[in-house]
DNA sequence: ATTTATTGTCTCAATTTGTTACAATAATAC
DNA sequence: GTATTATTGTAACAAATTGAGACAATAAAT
């Protein structure tokens, strides 16, 4: 008989749950695992060790689980009610891989989640499914399967974060190559927000902003005028919450 | 011997904590309670039960630990450093409230923190310490004592979520009566935002905004003209995330 | 040289915001 | 009553931002 965690390594009761957008260039996507021989479909998450930053455990779970490494999480929400957790859900998942669940397994406990959420470029990785998973896919944000427990609300959740923070955070960044050209730019916007925008306010919009540094021009062979490259100009978040009021 | 909480009821490792803004008709201030013959300044914060919703866990708590009751809490943010606690600052304030401790006692475990914010009226409520406490006051948000463990940061990431949020949850319902003044609104987003604004575009923009009811004029007998007063129209929340590209 | 697709920028209209001005009050003083 | 005072609601115009379209400047192919 397989091994499960011991409960001895873990925080109880605690649980994370990673929201990973990719791009293709297109359109946007989650990144979902299926769990063997049951049907569910879930986000990646894991638990806590004893003595383990939280923030570290989202990237050690996410790397083991998908081979996924280095990349910028965020936290976005903790989802608290008592009610979120399914013990027969687990249970489940847990015999269809051929384990033994006792009937007080900690891992059928009620769970608190941590929610993260990353950004990234779906080109540059191959994600693994882990022991439990018989697949890891990318679906578009307008078409995810049905997703258990309330993981559902979990990817709404992040999406709705990163659609209001897009600008503020710019954490699109993960999702470009270091140059980019304003195409790839706004498709990258279009993509996020879930909406055409206006090509030449766009471009303005941006290139007013003076984040963005102009390098050489990029020819790709086309029978056109070769666009500029632009790359983000490097910026430091200090920012002062607790100043006297302004002027 | 007084009793401590039994780790039996709550759920190990996990508090939460709370950042009570309130606003008297000028300031910003925030709810901080000192505990007893330590020095010790601190956001009210408590435990989880085994089977509660965190956000429950919280509004108990905080009825508990300061009399408010009622209050539209919403969570912030999670602080999971496993670096954060201290279990010295919990022994002193246990131990300087006459309780015996423990060396393994679970209160000075490594804790994850699931912050709250909330927005209040302070005209309102009058908080009330609790047996561990001394004083429980209400401090300006840019004259703070020094907080012990990572309060402080919680506090300032409170305050700068509030700001980014102010526009768009209109949270600030909490701090007005049912109808007030343009004036009194105006007041609101100055003190939030701790800067001054202006009076025609302020109300230029929020009557544009189509999110104010107009009522009677408030008479309060001085020599000049009466407003009108303005409550908010109640409008839902509901919002489609996932829905497929806008035209 | 001509054609084609795409880019960068300009222009002018439409919208939003900043600033000032001013008429319309409530209450008081006379 | 009438004048005075403080404050409010809104108009008017300037300044700034955004929307929409036009167009010249390319890269590459014909």
């Amino acid at each position: 008989m397989k091994q499960l965690p011991s409960i001895n390594n873990f925080i109880p009761h605690l649980a994370y749950d990673s929201v990973i957008f990719g791009f293709n260039g297109k359109q946007l996507k989650i990144l979902i695992l299926e769990y063997h021989n049951t049907g569910f479909f879930a986000l990646p998450g894991g638990f806590v060790k004893r003595n383990e930053h939280v923030d570290d455990a989202v990237k050690r779970g996410l790397k083991e689980r998908t081979g996924l490494d280095n990349i910028y999480l965020e936290h976005f929400n903790t989802f608290g009610s008592s009610s979120r957790s399914s013990p027969e859900v687990m249970r489940t998942i847990m015999e269809a891989n051929g384990y033994e669940v006792d009937e007080n397994h900690w891992m059928l406990d009620r769970f608190i989640s941590i929610a993260y959420y990353s950004l990234i470029n779906f080109k540059d990785v191959a994600p693994k499914p882990d022991e439990l998973s018989d697949s890891i896919n990318w679906y578009a944000v307008d078409a995810l399967p049905k997703l258990m427990m309330d993981h559902q609300e979990i990817a709404e959740t992040a999406l709705k974060t990163l659609r209001d923070n897009l600008d503020k955070k710019l954490v699109s960044m993960n999702l470009l190559p270091e140059k980019f050209t304003m195409k790839d730019l706004q498709k990258v916007y279009e993509a996020v927000l879930g909406k055409k925008l206006r090509r030449t306010s766009f471009q303005r919009k941006m290139l007013s902003r003076d984040i963005l540094m102009r390098h050489e021009k990029l020819f790709t062979g086309g029978a056109h005028k070769a666009p500029y490259l632009y790359s983000f100009k490097s910026y430091d978040m200090a920012e002062e919450v607790f100043s006297p009021m302004a002027n």
